[in-house]
DNA sequence: ATTCATGCAAACGGTTTGCACGCAT
DNA sequence: ATGCGTGCAAACCGTTTGCATGAAT
């Protein structure tokens, strides 16, 4: 809501009109430490106020993948996707087993790996996902 | 079929019963150099004659999944479940966007960044997942 | 004999689509 | 004015479940 600017420029940057619900979805990506379900946002839509349609929340968050400004990922072992703002800052994910919640960690350990590997294999790379499994400290105390 | 006694072996290291169905889809596992969903695994049972379903090679992948035997993946933006069966040796997948094959990588190249990151994080690290995408080498052909 | 695996059919959850209407440019 | 976004309802696909039957130890 605040900074309905700012969507409006990502909008702009990736070829697309501006609409009330693509600048609504964005900032509930944007307010979100995780990636997001589509029903959650959809559901966190609706508690807004804002009248739609669970649809029209695929719909965009479609659109929005295909320019590149969201990305769409799922965690393994869980069949529903996710989603969360393309920051451009290359991140990965420690995810719980317990509480299944996700963390972002910057940085990235193999970007030479990913370079030899690709020559090895004639492979023209052009990204990587790295996901580190565990339990966070919470479900670890909870778990002995 | 001709491997039936490792899958003897392998069920019983699971200390799971043995059943055709069983040995069945590991011996599809094994054929396979990619993991493999479960409707597919369905259709290759269904084409070597053997009456089945697809609700009991969930069933088996699941059981099968929880002793350790095979492994549940999915690739990233796609929602349905893939399995492979678990080799104990530590494979990374390089994943083609053009054509979804998936290779598989021996080698790990990061190993002790996951201990540090654990340590930093508070986080009981417990395994990992990494994947490649890029082009193969026909779907770089085809491309230019 | 007992326990556990299987087939079948029906339910389910997440996601996609066709169509008519409404909004942004 | 035109094309694109939206709402609604229905279809769809992968997956799961309840129940009665059949097989493995």
């Amino acid at each position: 809501m605040e900074n309905d600017k700012d969507y409006r420029a990502i909008l702009k940057q990736g070829g697309l009109k501006y609409t009330k619900h693509r600048a609504l979805i964005l900032s509930v990506l944007g307010e979100s430490s995780q990636p997001v379900g589509a029903g959650e946002i959809f559901l966190r839509l609706q508690t807004a106020g804002a009248g739609t349609n669970l649809s029209t929340v695929y719909r965009t968050l479609d659109t929005l993948a295909s320019k590149g400004l969201v990305i769409k990922t799922n965690i393994a072992s869980d069949t529903k996707a996710l989603f969360e703002l393309n920051t451009m800052e290359h991140k990965h994910h420690l995810i719980c087993i317990g509480c299944k919640k996700m963390f972002s960690v910057d940085g990235c350990p193999i970007e030479e790996y990913e370079e030899q590997i690709g020559k090895r294999e004639g492979f023209d790379v052009t990204g990587h996902k790295l996901e580190i499994y565990g339990f966070c400290k919470e479900c670890k105390a909870e778990r002995k």
